[in-house]
DNA sequence: AATATACTATACAGTTCTGTATATTATATT
DNA sequence: AATATAATATACAGAACTGTATAGTATATT
């Protein structure tokens, strides 16, 4: 029930997206959130902690937020798989968005030993397969593949509107995603 | 005529790609590449100037590999673009494979006012616009559309790679790439 | 032989970073 | 009223970082 912590944990966020993970020192964290250092290191025992806390919180919201908007709008099952570039769109194009952040994490961390970025790694299959669960209720045979090819046009139109804000990338990456669905609902 | 210069640029160029930008420090690199911070301080003023002359370079290197393969194996100027995604599937699952440069560099620095940051926006950007022109020469309609859906691929399929080695989704970008090339040449 | 050039070795200034130790204050709970 | 809990204030250890100053060496060039 702490606020506390969950200002420390959304101020780590929006610090993390706007100016990088290595270059936010906790101290400029605890001063943006208004509390010390002692406050942060006992709800987070380090700082590889909070990143890997806010990487899975904000993970888990945008998740949250996709399902709640795809089962909200979507009647038929086939539906959903059509519309997720629809609502992706919607993400990207609002003002608060600030990129993905196992996108940039995994590139701030390169190392495939390193924690954070086996956790980048394990959200980016974890979404991959979320979108291979709507295209196998959608029927679609080979939806591995699909699931697949959305799942880099998504990542690529992120990194996209990362470098640059309002590239419009995402509305190209609508329409060839909706090629690729004609073409895999077909076989 | 300098090979230290060069030495340097190159152990930069590794040490960026494996361990990160921010987490490389000089003292690393010259320990590595077998000098001293005042060589390198001699050639390259700045680490800011380091990071950029990696950049520079590691594109200039990547962009003339990739025309002299399309220029020496492609006959018809439509083939060139149908060739693309071969070429760069060779260039992702060569052992070699690091990433690519602007990427990362995008993520590590995502303020756009940043210098790094706004050469990898430039990197993407030009890199795009050589595909819009294997687009024109093929004589494809939407070239503008077709470049931007290619470059998304291809910085999706290099984001996948770059966090997972091996994860094959080169094979799938190429097979979206097809469907999308055959889709604008036929409008 | 004298001199310029390239490089090395080393030390250090000044900052920033993570993480901790210590002491104090405010707020609930019993 | 007494006590546990939560948070603050502050200082600091120890390391790492960028960049520079100083002095010395090795190799060409004239």
């Amino acid at each position: 029930m702490s606020t506390l912590r969950d200002k420390i944990l959304d101020t780590a966020t929006d610090l993390f997206q706007t100016r990088g993970i290595n270059s936010t020192g906790v101290d400029t964290i605890v001063a943006v959130a208004g509390t010390t250092k002692m406050t942060l290191y006992k709800y987070f025992h380090t700082k590889e902690g909070l990143i890997l806390e806010v990487l899975n919180k904000s993970q888990q919201d945008f998740q949250n937020w996709l399902d709640n908007k795809l089962t909200n709008n979507s009647k038929a099952p086939a539906d959903k798989i059509k519309q997720l570039f629809d609502f992706i769109e919607e993400w990207v194009t609002s003002p608060n968005f600030l990129g993905m952040g196992f996108i940039k994490a995994s590139a701030e961390f390169p190392n495939e030993e390193n924690p954070i970025h086996q956790l980048s790694s394990k959200q980016s299959r974890e979404f991959r397969l979320y979108i291979c669960k709507l295209a196998n209720e959608a029927k679609i045979k080979d939806a591995d593949g699909l699931a697949l090819q959305l799942s880099l046009l998504f990542e690529g139109a992120v990194q996209a509107e990362q470098m640059k804000r309002g590239s419009g990338a995402i509305k190209y990456a609508k329409k060839a995603a909706k090629l690729l669905i004609d073409s895999a609902i077909k076989q």
